[in-house]
DNA sequence: CTCCCTGCAAACTGTTTGCAAGTAC
DNA sequence: GTACTTGCAAACAGTTTGCAGGGAG
């Protein structure tokens, strides 16, 4: 049984979700690909969500404002967006990748098991412990994943009133 | 300054490693699987092996001492020493699984990019981030990642060589 | 002797590639 | 018009399942 997702958050106004959109296609366009209907489907779905989305979601979701969409053309547009470094690759608890529009900087994320929203942080310190470890044991420490896994606030209240439901039974 | 406590690999002496997979046949067959030659063989790569394995690497290793072995009892070997807890599930860069033997504790990985040598490590001193990041956006956080990636000593000094060669050329 | 376990083959899922038709510029 | 893009179909890789024969206890 396949989970599907249907993405009802917006990230902010439409004026700033157009912003980010467009920024997106002029870096697509100034790096020498063309601006076609599907990409730009795709490009909109990303750019805009607050959401971790695998393929196919993308492809479901986009579909929506470019009907004759195929997967294989989500998958070439996702690899365009993160070698231009406007997604980032997201590494799921059960192997399989999502993708999220990237973050500024060095930041890590936060991601709700209920619902994929995903919410960047920076803040975590730590250069002391790859430093120290990496002279400990003699690695020449060349990158770090932490991912934080929880259940967001709206789905902990979700979760509570269909407890409550269950009780009542 | 935080503290970092370094749990360092030793290479285990035959007699160790014997001991090892002898505990782990026994928890195997006091949890009411039966022992088997294909399972002997799976167990004993995944208790004496320093690296991370995907299951076609554990496969072929095991088939040393087992020829008749296929590779779908590998998985479903695996899938139940995940469930003892005697080993975890490596999630790696590209996006596959390794396995590797379980770590006591909490602990964290620092997994060689070259030949998938892995380290534990704990020390890491996440509880007050988790804590105010969980207040800050309202989430309950469950779980996380941290995984280091880098060069081993031994790499480093493969690749130094090969340089070195390339430079004579 | 019984039931669990095995290997094979085939199904399945997620992803990539070959190709002819279509389209941005 | 040219070269890049697209969607389809098929290939591919990793993993899971159905099943009949085989072996542990």
């Amino acid at each position: 049984m396949k989970m599907i997702f249907i993405i009802k958050w917006r990230r902010a106004t439409e004026q700033e979700e157009d912003t980010t959109t467009t920024l997106w296609l002029n870096k697509l366009e100034a790096s020498g690909y063309r601006l076609t209907a599907p990409r730009r489907a795709v490009v909109k779905v990303m750019a805009q969500s607050h959401f971790i989305l695998d393929p196919t979601q993308v492809f479901l979701e986009s579909r929506r404002s470019c009907s004759s969409l195929g997967l294989v053309t989500v998958y070439r547009t996702l690899e365009k967006l993160e070698e231009l470094g406007l997604i980032q690759r997201v590494h799921r608890e059960d192997g399989c990748h999502s993708y999220i529009a990237a973050g500024q900087g060095h930041q890590h994320l936060l991601i709700c098991s209920s619902c994929n929203k995903a919410e960047y942080f920076s803040g975590d310190d730590l250069a002391p412990l790859i430093e120290s470890l990496g002279a400990e044991l003699g690695y020449e420490i060349k990158d770090h994943w932490l991912q934080l896994f929880g259940i967001c606030s709206q789905c902990q209240q979700k979760n509570k009133a269909s407890e409550q439901i269950q009780g009542t039974e």
